[in-house]
DNA sequence: CACCATATGCTAAGTTTTTACCATGTGGTG
DNA sequence: CACCACATGGTAAAAACTTAGCATATGGTG
């Protein structure tokens, strides 16, 4: 993911972008509909058609209608956008972030989810053994 | 924090933001350091400026200069910056969220950091358990 | 004390963003 | 087969953003 992606994008084209990557993929309705403050359905194929031409988007058509998916993927997308937010919020510390991930009060994680995060937090200390 | 604070700010009000959030507090000087591309130090002010009349900043004077502080705190902002990044690319899940950043390559955690991380999956086991 | 560096206040103008309209095409359906 | 629902393409106007200029004030320094 080219740096900073989202921060050369305008508010609008941002929101749509991420809406884009919420929903996966998704026609220009299917994106309105996960808008804030949802502008016209013309207004909304038109961002769409500047982000394909900026490059960071593209469609396929199934039918009549365009079909949008991001050009970078998702894991590259949620690397760039974490690694962005750690810096500007979290000064660089990951166990600051974990902390404020794991501490929210209305967390609840299964049996299954806190055996991930400890193989995980094993799996980081073995790496940092070799 | 205002749910999505960032997402109604435009794009140079949110760098301008997100450098005091950066910087914990600054100067118009400093914070035009802090941005991409910097325009003038006159534009920074400006929008230094409109951001403390939109309630997101204020400022104290310390001599001559203002320093401008973020009016959320840091603490909020965390919370309401992640909440927003984890729906967006992570679907939700904290899992998917701890497995990105603890599975950066050049990631290097301390002994001492390794263990604040299986703490805190300690005690989020014991909450799970409550 | 006179001056320079540097601060804010105010304002205007250029540029970009954002929006919606209208024309047109097409597939399904009674 | 005629029509309606709904799609895209292109364009232009309105709104918002972004920038910088000028006036003015103030503190430090030779």
């Amino acid at each position: 993911m080219r740096e900073r992606m989202l921060q050369r994008l305008s508010r609008r084209e941002r929101q749509v972008l991420e809406a884009i990557y919420r929903l996966g993929s998704g026609s220009a309705r299917e994106v309105r509909e996960a808008l804030p403050n949802p502008p016209s359905y013309s207004a909304v194929r038109t961002h769409l058609r500047i982000l394909e031409e900026k490059g960071y988007l593209r469609h396929e058509e199934d039918g009549r209608r365009y079909i949008y998916h991001a050009v970078v993927d998702k894991r590259d997308a949620r690397r760039s956008a974490l690694s962005n937010l750690l810096e500007t919020f979290f000064d660089g510390s990951v166990t600051a972030t974990v902390s404020t991930l794991l501490e929210q009060d209305d967390l609840e994680l299964t049996e299954e989810e806190l055996e991930e995060l400890e193989a995980l937090v094993r799996k980081a200390r073995d790496r940092s053994a070799s």
